[in-house]
DNA sequence: ATGGTGGATGTGGTCGGACCACTATGGCGG
DNA sequence: CCGCCATAGTGGTCCGACCACATCCACCAT
């Protein structure tokens, strides 16, 4: 009785599993081109199909990536490569749970621009003034969000961790500022965005770190507050909606 | 010209973004179970191969959870649940990067502490005591081990941030800890982390926000200082071993 | 009637093979 | 010498079959 199958969980599991530990323990590197899809299959001894679901969990999970004709590589494995999913935990998320991830994105953020406070250089600080001017001379919405983003992301960025950087980044997820920010920003927040804007960027300007600190969370505070208020409000759920139905077929089950 | 195929990326991820879409809008709700796989292939047009790969996509995502011979299902979709791939970065993460998680856990374990202080109940202070002195009365590394990560993750419960509880719980899995921890504790420092850790206790028992804070910076502190000076000594790398070769086949390539 | 039990059914899990779409390589002809 | 294109190799997709497991219900013994 050979110990050859270990035998725990879905074969599929097991391949995740063992390609992971391959990369933690250094044996493949970042950059690296794996085996074909069929040798990897047999080397492990399971089939393409289970082998391709392997690859796919572990390209959803930014630890590799598959090029079409090419063949499947080791990422970079650098924090944007494996944080991108945080993406998803902002976009599913609603309700009380979206003020808790305001929440971290504040304690984050206004940290990270205080440490951007006292690092940033000349040429950041020119990126980031770029992006506030840029916000300030429009009244298009989306270039506004737009360069909100950049703006927020450039002084982070300046903060110099590029972790924390990712997973903030994952917080103001394009899909997630839309969502609350819509709202927040119809009710004519625009000057006080652009004021507290100016604030973040004076302390920038002064490095004055503990003033970068307080700005920041008070201008995700206030988002955060205006959120807050709003979870009181919201006891409408809309729940309509079937199957999309490419095809116009007849829909059977009600919900589905 | 219809429009029936947007033809944008692999069938596959269509399918991860549609899925993930109808959870977004709520016409799948927490809990709900889905179609069979043969049904949503056939709904959304494509082989049960591409389904199934989309589902295990969006199941390591934490996203969906299949049952085998009962269905899938829609998880919670809690904060525990979508960021358990977070271990996933702490996991395969190293060098420098290990300094910048520690440095994100350190602002964000100082600040659930702080937020634990003020809000700590009776009953979660005895359950943070109870891993403290279980803790002191063993020696058994591995026992200690444990009992510090409940600790930590009992008072890091107590903010009540469920998010910010599954994010710093990613940064301290269960790998990384041991990774790091090891080399730690090896240097001796199993008394200053027991003043440290009485320290926090000390505090969330006076209900000093500023004092927790203080505390657990400083603790997370501790190692991150220890971690960092590590960096600068480890230069030599460890890059042997092949493949398995389960049947004890040939290597042909150096590194496969 | 009751309660266990075993088979029928449905579901996810795995496999093997076939073919398509794309890349990359190298030889051929200009 | 350069550029084009046939070709081999790789990931992407599909199909059909079978297996392992969960669930449910009719059937049987009590």
């Amino acid at each position: 009785m050979d110990e050859t199958a270990p035998q725990k969980g879905t074969v599929t599991q097991r391949a995740i599993e063992q390609i992971k530990a391959m990369i933690g323990e250094g044996r493949l590197e970042p950059g690296q081109r794996l085996p074909t899809e069929r040798d990897l299959a047999t080397r492990l001894g399971i089939s393409r199909s289970s082998m391709r679901e392997a690859i796919r969990a572990l390209t959803v999970l930014g630890v590799l990536e598959a090029r079409h004709g090419s063949g499947i590589y080791v990422t970079q494995l650098e924090a944007g490569d494996l944080l991108e999913t945080f993406g998803v935990v902002a976009d599913l998320s609603r309700g009380p749970r979206l003020v808790e991830l305001l929440e971290v994105r504040r304690i984050l953020e206004s940290t990270a621009t205080a440490l951007a406070a006292a690092r940033i250089t000349v040429e950041q600080l020119a990126d980031v003034e770029k992006h506030l001017e840029a916000m300030n001379a429009t009244d298009d919405p989306e270039e506004i969000l737009f360069h909100d983003l950049a703006f927020h992301r450039a002084i982070v960025a300046a903060a110099g961790n590029e972790t924390m950087a990712a997973i903030v980044e994952g917080l103001s997820s394009r899909t997630f500022r839309a969502r609350v920010w819509r709202g927040y920003q119809e009710e004519g927040a625009f000057e006080r965005t652009r004021r507290e804007h100016a604030r973040i960027h004076r302390a920038l300007v002064d490095h004055d770190p503990e003033a970068a600190r307080a700005a920041a969370a008070a201008h995700v505070g206030e988002v955060e507050a205006w959120l807050r208020s709003q979870m009181e409000v919201r006891n409408e759920v809309q729940r309509s909606g079937t199957w999309g139905a490419a095809s116009s077929d007849r829909v059977e089950h009600s919900a589905w």
